[in-house]
DNA sequence: CCAAGGCCTGAATG
DNA sequence: ACATTCAGGCCTT
């Protein structure tokens, strides 16, 4: 753990590439060796070597560099195999994004994969963005709220989006009616913000842990898909005591708890490592 | 509380 | 080619 630490402090540069092909984000390109990507009404640019620069010029702390990282290493470090993907990944990152962005995108996630989540986001930036040029190229900001809001369902499907068309519409008019604040979620608690946002149709377990991780400062929570079951299963094989490949609501939250007793507050950060990790070792190509 | 089945769609598989 | 299966779930019965 010393030693890991000490690699650390040389090592404190972000991993861009790894922690922008995480599964976490969808409308990051690389263009004339720069990431640029997508975050709510802006439109973010950095590359390994330098500073994050913004259409907006927003302050957000993308890449949570405020966060201790040695001391969240430290804490979810519990066995070897959290060691070891911490190790093999240490410049990845969790990032704070847009939360509705987020929130709609995990909503368009769910029975799906990457390339279709980036597909339909994409036609739905298109379609309900506005277009900007940075850096003389040009882009599509994430659809505002009363956009998707005072959309029809024909328009949402034919983003693709399929049978998910109606709960994006319900979930854009639920924030946009101001009947659930996303920004307040950021002062509840874990389980406060994971009961309300599990209230939206079309936002189960898994969907409320990305939403919460990603982009509502929830570090405890875990997002526990078919890849993650498989994953413990694999590592830490009777710990948790999964019966299922897919396991019901209840087990869902059972098994969150024995991951937070085991991993402890940040244990999304494990997850993320964890996760990196195996899709690594089965060479899926994501980009 | 659990199990089973259906769901849009596109890429992968046979 | 063409049919079938499957994918980073969720909802209803």
């Amino acid at each position: 753990m010393k030693q890991l630490l000490s690699e650390m402090a040389g090592h404190t540069q972000i991993d861009l590439d790894n922690t922008i092909n995480s599964g976490q984000v969808f409308l990051w390109k690389r263009l004339d060796g720069f990431w640029y990507g997508i975050n709510g009404q802006d439109v973010l640019k950095v590359s390994q070597s330098d500073r994050i620069t913004s259409y907006q010029n927003s302050r957000t702390d993308f890449f949570r560099k405020k966060d201790n990282l040695e001391e969240i290493i430290c804490s979810i470090s519990k066995d070897k195999t959290t060691r070891l993907a911490v190790k093999k990944y240490l410049g990845l990152r969790l990032l704070r994004q847009d939360p509705f962005q987020c929130f709609i995108s995990f909503i368009v996630s769910s029975n799906s994969n990457i390339q279709k989540i980036r597909s339909n986001l994409e036609h739905l930036s298109v379609k309900f963005g506005k277009k900007v040029s940075f850096d003389k190229k040009e882009f599509y900001t994430f659809p505002e709220p009363r956009k998707i809001a005072s959309a029809s369902i024909g328009e949402i499907s034919s983003c693709g989006l399929g049978y998910r068309s109606r709960f994006v519409l319900d979930a854009a008019r639920i924030i946009q009616s101001g009947q659930i604040d996303l920004e307040d979620l950021k002062k509840c608690s874990y389980s406060e913000a994971n009961r309300i946002i599990q209230s939206v149709p079309g936002i189960g377990s898994k969907v409320a842990d990305c939403i919460l991780l990603f982009s509502l400062d929830k570090l405890e929570a875990f997002p526990l898909d078919r890849w993650m079951i498989r994953i413990l299963e694999k590592y830490y094989p009777g710990k948790f005591g999964i019966k299922t490949k897919s396991i019901t609501q209840k087990q869902y939250e059972v098994l969150h708890e024995k991951i937070v007793k085991h991993f402890g507050p940040y244990a999304g950060y494990a997850q993320q490592f964890l996760f990196k990790m195996e899709r690594e070792n089965y060479q899926k190509k994501w980009l």
